[in-house]
DNA sequence: CATAAAAGATGATAATCATCATCTAAAATA
DNA sequence: TATTTTAGATGATGATTATCATCTTTTATG
C-alpha cells in the first residue's frame, strides 16, 4: 500500500536511523537488510525503494551515525564549559561508551570493519569524522593550559579510540575499567 | 582418501595458519569454513575432523595469530637491543603494520569483531593478550629513561591499537603517514 | 474524477553459508 | 595379513543472504 510522501521519507529515515544502531552493534557484515528492516518496522521489501544497495545504507547509516555522536559530544561540552577537553575525554573513554556501542563512536565500533571493504564512499566517510576529530581536538587543545603537556591531535585519538576498542574486548570488568581510567588520567590527568 | 597422522597434523596447522591470516584480513564474518579450507589446499569436507565449529577454529587462529605477531616483535626487540620501546613502537605504529593486517597484531584487526562476539573463550583469548602486552609495556617503561614521562601501559597500549586502527581506515595515504609519525613521535619522541 | 506513480507487502531467486552424511583409500592396529 | 579406523573428497542439507518481481493500495497528478 502507498504512503504519503511525508510518510515514505520518515520510514527512509527510520531505516537510518535503526541501521546507524544495528551497524554499530553488529558490524556490517553481521545484520541483514531484513532484520535491519523489520527492527526498522517494516517489511523487507520496501528496501530497494529507498536505497540502491545494502552498501548505499552503510554509507547513508555512518553518516547518520557520525551526526548522532557529534550531537551527544556537543551536548556534554554544553554542559561542562570549564574543562571541554576533559568532558570529551571522560564521556569518551567511559564505560558508558563502551557498553553502548550503538549509539557511540563509528570509530572504535566500525573503522576496521571499514577499512576492510573495497568501498571508497564509506572510506571517505570514517576519514571525513577523523579529520573533524583532529581538528576539534586541535582546537580544544590550543585553549587548554600547558598541563596537557605537548601532544598532538592524532595522539589524542588513536589513545581515545584504542581505549574503547580494547575495553570492549576484555572480559574482566573490573580490568576494562582500569584500563578506561588509566586511559583518561594520561589524557587529562586525575 | 586417509592420510598418515603426521599428515593429518600438518593439515591442522595449515588450517589453522590459514585462518590465522584470512581471519584478520576480512574478519570473523568476512570468510567462510569452504574458503579457508580451499586456501589451505583442500577441500572443504574434512574441517569437521579437525575442528568442532567454526568458533573454535576462530578461537585456535586468533592464539595463532597472537603467537606468530608476538614472534614479529620479539624478533624486531632482538635486532634493536640499545633502545627496546623505541623498536616495539616505530615497528607496531608503522605504515608495514598498516599495510599488512593478515600478519599482524589481532587487536586492532579483530578486537572490535571480537568484542561483538558472544563467545567467553574467544574474548578471553584477547583479554590475556592485552595482558601480555601490558605486562611487557610496564617492563619496558621501566628499563626506559624518564624521558617518556610518567605514562601508564594502558594508555600506551591504547594509542598503539587506536594508531593503527584509524590508518587502515583513512582513505589517504599521506595523511595516514601523518598520523602514524605523529603517534611514535608522541610515544618515544623524535 | 480518472489515471499514473509508487511505498510497502508478499513472495521468489540465486548465492552463500555452516554443518552433516556418505564414500574412498590408505593408515593404523590386531 | 585381515580388520578397523579415519583424513579428506564429494555432495547434500537447511538456513540465511542480497536483490528482484509482482501485487495491492493509496497518494499524487492530470
Amino acid at each position: 500500500m502507498r504512503v504519503s510522501r511525508e510518510k515514505a521519507l520518515e520510514s527512509r529515515e527510520q531505516v537510518i536511523d535503526t541501521a546507524a544502531r544495528l551497524l554499530r552493534e553488529r558490524g556490517f557484515d553481521g545484520i541483514g537488510v531484513a532484520d535491519i528492516m523489520k527492527a526498522a518496522g517494516m517489511t523487507h521489501g520496501g528496501f530497494y525503494r529507498h536505497f540502491e544497495s545494502k552498501d548505499e545504507l552503510a554509507v547513508k547509516a555512518s553518516e547518520r551515525a557520525i551526526a548522532e555522536s557529534k550531537a551527544v559530544i556537543i551536548d556534554e561540552l554544553s554542559k561542562r564549559p570549564q574543562d571541554p577537553l576533559r568532558a570529551v575525554i571522560e564521556r569518551y573513554v567511559s564505560s558508558i561508551h563502551r557498553d553502548d556501542p550503538g549509539t557511540g563512536c563509528i570509530l572504535p565500533a566500525l573503522a576496521a570493519d571499514a577499512a576492510r571493504r573495497d568501498d571508497p564512499a564509506l572510506s571517505q566517510v570514517f576519514t571525513d569524522n577523523i579529520q573533524e576529530y583532529l581538528d576539534q581536538l586541535g582546537t580544544l587543545l590550543a585553549v587548554r593550559p600547558a598541563a596537557t603537556g605537548v601532544r598532538t591531535p592524532s595522539a589524542i585519538l588513536a589513545e581515545m579510540v584504542g581505549a574503547v576498542v580494547l575495553s570492549r574486548v576484555i572480559s574482566d570488568k573490573a580490568m576494562a575499567d582500569q584500563l578506561i581510567g588509566d586511559v583518561v588520567d594520561d589524557i587529562v590527568g586525575k
